[in-house]
DNA sequence: AGTTTATATTCAGTGTACTGAATGTTGTAA
DNA sequence: TTACAACATTCAGTACACTGAATATAAACT
């Protein structure tokens, strides 16, 4: 009997924990392959406003499942770092547009071998079909326990509130 | 061809960025189903100490899966709130012997039916055989991923340094 | 118009999680 | 024994990630 459902005496086999070990992993990979410029929630939040221009605060927050209160304190940052602008929108003067720099863009660029390296590194204990698999089912988890967060994603591109 | 090597547009294609939201949902529904006494890392490292009366910080920590100073902050936490006891180790002033308190082992048995609610509402989007296929993977990416952390895990019993 | 409601952002506070350094203790070696 | 290395713990600093509340603006409604 494979003890999934019985004694809880291992935390190891509790998926929370797992997860954040997980996590932790994640996160110390992607220092090392890509460097000390930018934490993991920079980068996709910066990744994310490179396909999104001139989106708002919270929409780039909701698409990169980050809170709201989070995402303003992340924006400030790669704000000082030059990295992008933040402009009070006229016609809507709550919302504030932001649009990436050219210094921004260039960082982007030079951090893609990165990010393929991290991404082989870290699937790298499994098998190319047990990386199909792992994939599949952390995407399904994913996506059906999605309002579990305060962040839950927006999918795909989120109807971006006519920024313009 | 599956677009697991290709353009990396979408940035939930990512695995890191899937198990940061996964890490996400995972505490969400911790609180929703455990309360607010305990915090996820704080459970962990309790139950962990309750299979090992005695240990000091170091290992402790080191079994959880959690970085030294992290951990003698959340055992400062766990004292406050009354859960167990650190007590200077007479043969070894450096080191801190951890008892857990009555009190302590009383909230993790009253957790234990908010634990297994936890799991199943984690691992509910998955069938039965996915959910085994997913811990079999998580499990061997964390396990021979262990060493890239600050805080790898030492497995599972892990010579409690003689305290005694 | 004036009041409510919704929205975007910010702020205060708590708790991981890490790095790097400091402190105190123990054990070993010159 | 004195110097040095190893170790347990703590401390300072940075950055998520959340809650709950505050502020400012905009839209809707009476």
């Amino acid at each position: 009997m494979p003890d999934t459902e019985s004694k809880l005496i291992n935390l190891y086999e509790h998926p929370g924990h797992l997860l954040r070990r997980a996590q932790q992993i994640s996160v110390s990979i992607f220092y090392d392959e890509m460097g000390e410029e930018l934490t993991p929630v920079q980068y996709a939040m910066l990744r994310n406003l490179e396909s999104h221009a001139g989106i708002d605060q919270v929409s780039l927050s909701a698409i990169s499942g980050i809170d709201t209160s989070t995402g303003a304190t992340v924006c400030a940052r790669l704000e000082e770092k030059g990295l992008l602008t933040r402009t009070v929108i006229p016609t809507n003067r709550r919302q504030r547009s932001l649009t990436i720099t050219g210094a921004g863009e260039q960082l982007l660029s030079d951090l893609i071998p990165g990010s393929q390296r991290l991404r082989r590194r870290l699937l790298a204990p499994l098998s190319s079909t047990e990386q199909l698999q792992f994939m599949a089912l952390l995407t399904k988890l994913v996506r059906e326990n999605n309002e579990q967060s305060r962040a839950p994603l927006t999918d795909g591109v989120p109807a971006p509130r006519e920024v313009s």
